[in-house]
DNA sequence: ATGGCTCTTTAGAAACCCTCTATCTTTTTG
DNA sequence: CAAAAAGATAGAGGGTTTCTAAAGAGCCAT
């Protein structure tokens, strides 16, 4: 078994050093299927198994991973950042109560049209946040 | 010419007391086209104007006035709340190299179709964002 | 392996935006 | 007009994110 084998790959391949705690970060990230993760939430996962990295770290390493495209960083609520590990274009359901967030199943939401960029600029993504609180 | 009559019935008809700081803010706010705000900018515009409100204040008149329906806060930038004078459901432009923000023309927007609101949840708002940069 | 260059990591401080608190002021009501 | 209620304020505080300077680790050529 080489557990680290597939993510140090997608680290080489996205030029980045494949250091200790990247390679730990992009396990926690990506080898647990689609993921929604702030830096608070993420260092406390690295805390309990016992990886040792500091916060800034964390979000040094976030922030890396999203300017190499393997990870999206979703705006939802303006006191927290989420990373998502899911980075095709695809809405998010947003739960106001619980901070949750969740892809919205790819083909449930499609929009009618593109809208044209203004003069000068280009589209570099479209983000769809659908607000949901109990009922 | 009475130049807060229109403000000072929004504010009633919205159950706010017409303060002086509320008024002011209002008429900055409604009496100069669709505009989106932040804190930060919506206080320096009161202070070049001569009026003289806390920073504090505005923050609590933004989301008072955004609590009464008479604005709609708009998430785009983790490090910034923009709130917005059109209040209807429609999405924004957001240009990420000058942080300013920008309707997105009605009718040249629209989804498909609406997503369903998950188990024991209803959907509050639909927020779409398309970003831009410099070409 | 080794040296050395560069990139990373780190802890702590600092910046930043926003909110809270306690007090004072203004508006409203009787 | 007085009392009660609501709002405004300055300044402190909170939480998240970034900066700084120093120490550490990866990488390449030798």
């Amino acid at each position: 078994m080489r557990p680290y084998a597939h993510v140090l790959e997608r680290l080489r391949t996205a030029g980045l050093r494949p250091t200790r705690q990247r390679l730990a970060l992009a396990k926690l990230l990506f080898e647990n299927g689609a993921r929604h993760v702030t830096a608070e939430m993420l260092h406390a996962e690295a805390q309990d198994s016992s990886i040792r990295v500091s916060l800034a770290t964390v979000y040094n390493t976030l922030h890396q991973f999203t300017d190499a495209g393997l990870l999206r960083e979703i705006v939802v609520d303006p006191t927290r950042s989420y990373f998502d590990t899911t980075t095709h274009e695809h809405g998010h359901f947003f739960h106001e109560n619980s901070g949750k967030l969740e892809d919205i199943p790819g083909g449930m939401l499609q929009l009618a049209e593109m809208p044209d960029a203004p003069e000068g600029t280009k589209i570099t993504g479209i983000d769809v946040v659908v607000r949901l609180s109990a009922q």
